[in-house]
DNA sequence: CGCCGCGTTGAGGCAGCTCAATCTACGTGG
DNA sequence: CCACGTAGATTGAGCTGCCTCAACGCGGCG
């Protein structure tokens, strides 16, 4: 990581304005934890922080994508979050300290901006609203998982895949830049069964292709097979 | 659902002293939460809520046990928690007021404290403690389904069923009364797969089982195969 | 230019789901 | 007290989705 200094206050300002779980705090709160807050660049690929890591900040993206994930034992691993602009990389962490299953790396080169443990949480016991977003946000995220668990159970791989890619299309447009590995980790699969799939949905003339591409042609047609998205 | 008059105050203070998610909380105001608690009993089977109610309550387990489970469109079910003494069945519904896809019935003769969704939130802005410890055992819950995501991936059925069977040791000792339906709503599968796999379990000499009971005989063994137990 | 990672497709195998038959424990009502 | 119905336990047989392994082409990058 590098440390960033291009990034002013007024800037930080207008990030906590509109991150996800600081709606209604006042304005004079958030220039006080702007003014605590600190900002570091990743290249492509970089860590921003490893399972079993000890939560020391709260981060929020400021630039580019990240992408939460947990592993397992056996090298598995499945995404968890990707988080744009905004969008926080670790709710729980800052509250308990503890580390989670969970470990951070950037999708694209990207500006995060972190917020020591102490000074968030004497922010957080200032606006309790904030804790209040949070518990909202993570009832979301537990749903999501809980769905993701059924899915798992009783939906073929290629639902599985249709959910995803609609949740995708939601979140970043009808352009999608990941490869089968990624979207299989999305979707609780091997990238072999995400090609396989891929190509039906191809044949069908949902989706078109390139290398590292997906462009979705009819995103009424995946609506109509989901009922719910994920969060991701 | 039937009203219960016979829990006096005093009873009602003991149950919040010894709640989850009320550690370091200050008895006067336990007190005064149970000034608001009022009681119901279900009888087994009872439905304690549904999916898509609306949260209007928080609600504690003081006596038996409670289910609290996801449906799916389906028909299918996944054990989301099994709740005894002291163990709130919904921690985000109060907050937020929106009803989850989370349904609750009573396992055993239960009795359920509820207290009106208003009266907890008061509660919860006078003892922000309360907040990060729901943030806590939330994030605690949300680990447990994202790892149930990962074993669904790449465990086979009988490592899940040995977790289950590991986590209902630790949580009720050795004596477990569920039938195999309820064995496979928790470990993601059907009674039949988990009959075969306690088949050989019996086998082997680990369990011995009788019509709806189930008996750990070699606890260690369990132990070995598991590294980490569920949040149920 | 050579290497590496991705996309693509084929073949094979197996875990576990489904369907089905049978048996047993238990509760209920006559 | 017994007949009966229901729900769970048990086991077998069959089928299939999808994971695994493998081969090959291609594009990008150092």
């Amino acid at each position: 990581m590098a440390k960033d200094l291009e990034m002013d206050l007024e800037e930080r300002v207008n990030l906590f304005r509109c991150a996800m779980g600081f709606q209604g705090i006042p304005d004079s709160e958030l220039e006080k934890i702007a003014h605590e807050a600190s900002v570091g660049s990743f290249e492509t690929g970089e860590a921003i922080f490893f399972e079993e890591d000890p939560c020391k900040s709260y981060c929020v993206v400021a630039e580019g994508l990240v992408r939460v994930s947990v592993g397992s034992s056996s090298g598995n691993r499945m995404t968890y979050l990707l988080a744009g602009r905004g969008e926080p990389l670790n709710l729980v962490g800052p509250f308990t300290g503890l580390p989670r299953l969970l470990s951070a790396e950037a999708v694209s080169k990207a500006k995060v901006v972190f917020v020591k443990r102490d000074a968030f949480l004497s922010f957080a016991f200032r606006n309790p609203q904030v804790m209040i977003n949070v518990i909202s946000i993570l009832g979301k995220a537990l749903d999501s998982a809980n769905g993701r668990v059924m899915d798992m159970m009783e939906k073929p791989v290629e639902e599985r895949l249709l959910k995803v890619l609609y949740t995708l299309y939601r979140k970043f447009g009808v352009t999608l830049c990941f490869t089968s590995r990624e979207l299989a980790e999305l979707a609780g699969t091997t990238p072999e069964s995400v090609l396989r799939a891929i190509g039906r949905l191809r044949g069908l003339g949902i989706v078109s292709t390139a290398r590292g591409r997906l462009v979705i042609k009819q995103s009424n047609l995946l609506a109509e097979s989901c009922e719910n998205i994920l969060w991701i």
